[in-house]
DNA sequence: CGCCAGGTATGAT
DNA sequence: ATCATACATGGC
């Protein structure tokens, strides 16, 4: 059996680095020649991305339009959502810096579980966890790569079978989750379905959910762009860049701008070092 | 070593 | 309602 390859042409405002390094995914590898491994679903996938082609290893190429596409969200016009970001000076200059940045869709489930495990966490950490998470829980895939783990395959488990994950006090919210989603307490297909207000009410019932989780897997797990997720660097940002919350016209696309500022600030850690005068955080979308 | 990390639950004002 | 604190663990 050999391995399917394809080819995507004609990508643009997409950087694999920017894209899968900037805090809103903790799967995907460097390769060490420019490439990313990964995994979408069942298919261990390898890109790399080189003048506007992209080549994908472990996919055909209906597997990549029907997989790969969507996640990689190549059906939004990029181009137009940065002129619309630009509109803001300090948007500009966070697109300037990082403009191959795409928010990725990606699953739900795995969304949920990787927000929960991220809070109060830093990010080198939180790709441990969810490594050893996957490497113990998942279905191996070959390719020394692993499933996402499923609802029912946690759903049983103890805090203490997962003590090897060493997610330490988030070890019982992520076995809640899987409680809830497995039994059909949660029903995340239903959540898709809610209007935004509804369906981050819904997730927070989740032991270890709370406002800012739940934007979270709304917006990388259902693609929620007006979905605004405020953690302590988007503090940082909002009270320094927007005191008065983010413009009218960016709403739709908060959490896409929320991912430029946020890839930006951490960047640029001197410039929000001290807390702005704080304010409202402009609850968008709830 | 001490501080902090893509927060949240809990108990006290 | 708003505010302080504990929480597991380890990256830096």
């Amino acid at each position: 059996m050999t391995i399917p390859t394809c080819r995507i042409d004609g990508i643009t405002h997409l950087d694999l680095a920017q894209t899968f390094e900037c805090g809103q995914c903790f799967r995907w590898e460097p390769t060490g020649d420019g490439g990313y491994a990964g995994v979408l679903g069942r298919y261990p996938v390898t890109l790399h991305l080189e003048r506007g082609s992209l080549l994908v290893h472990g996919l055909t190429r209906q597997q990549a339009d029907g997989i790969l596409a969507p996640y990689l969200a190549l059906d939004e016009d990029y181009a137009a959502i940065q002129q619309l970001l630009r509109q803001s000076p300090a948007l500009a200059a966070a697109v300037d810096y990082a403009g191959g940045i795409r928010v990725l869709r990606q699953d739900s489930w795995e969304a949920l579980c990787s927000f929960i495990l991220s809070q109060n966490n830093n990010i080198p950490r939180i790709r441990g966890i969810i490594r050893r998470l996957c490497e113990g829980f998942g279905q191996p895939l070959g390719d020394g790569q692993f499933a996402f783990p499923t609802p029912g395959a946690l759903a049983g488990r103890t805090v203490e079978e997962l003590a090897p994950l060493r997610s330490g006090f988030r070890a019982r919210y992520l076995l809640d989750a899987a409680q809830k989603v497995h039994s059909g307490e949660l029903d995340l297909e239903q959540v898709r379905r809610l209007p935004t207000p509804d369906a981050a009410r819904e997730l927070c019932r989740i032991h270890g959910v709370g406002v800012k989780v739940a934007h979270c897997t709304l917006l990388y797990g259902f693609y929620r762009t007006d979905c605004l997720p405020v953690d302590v660097w988007m503090r940082r940002v909002m009270g320094r860049m927007f005191p008065q919350g983010l413009p009218q016209a960016l709403l739709p696309y908060a959490g896409i701008a929320q991912q430029y500022l946020f890839h930006y600030a951490r960047s640029h850690p001197g410039l929000f070092r001290e807390d702005a005068p704080v304010d409202s955080p402009a609850e968008t979308g709830v």
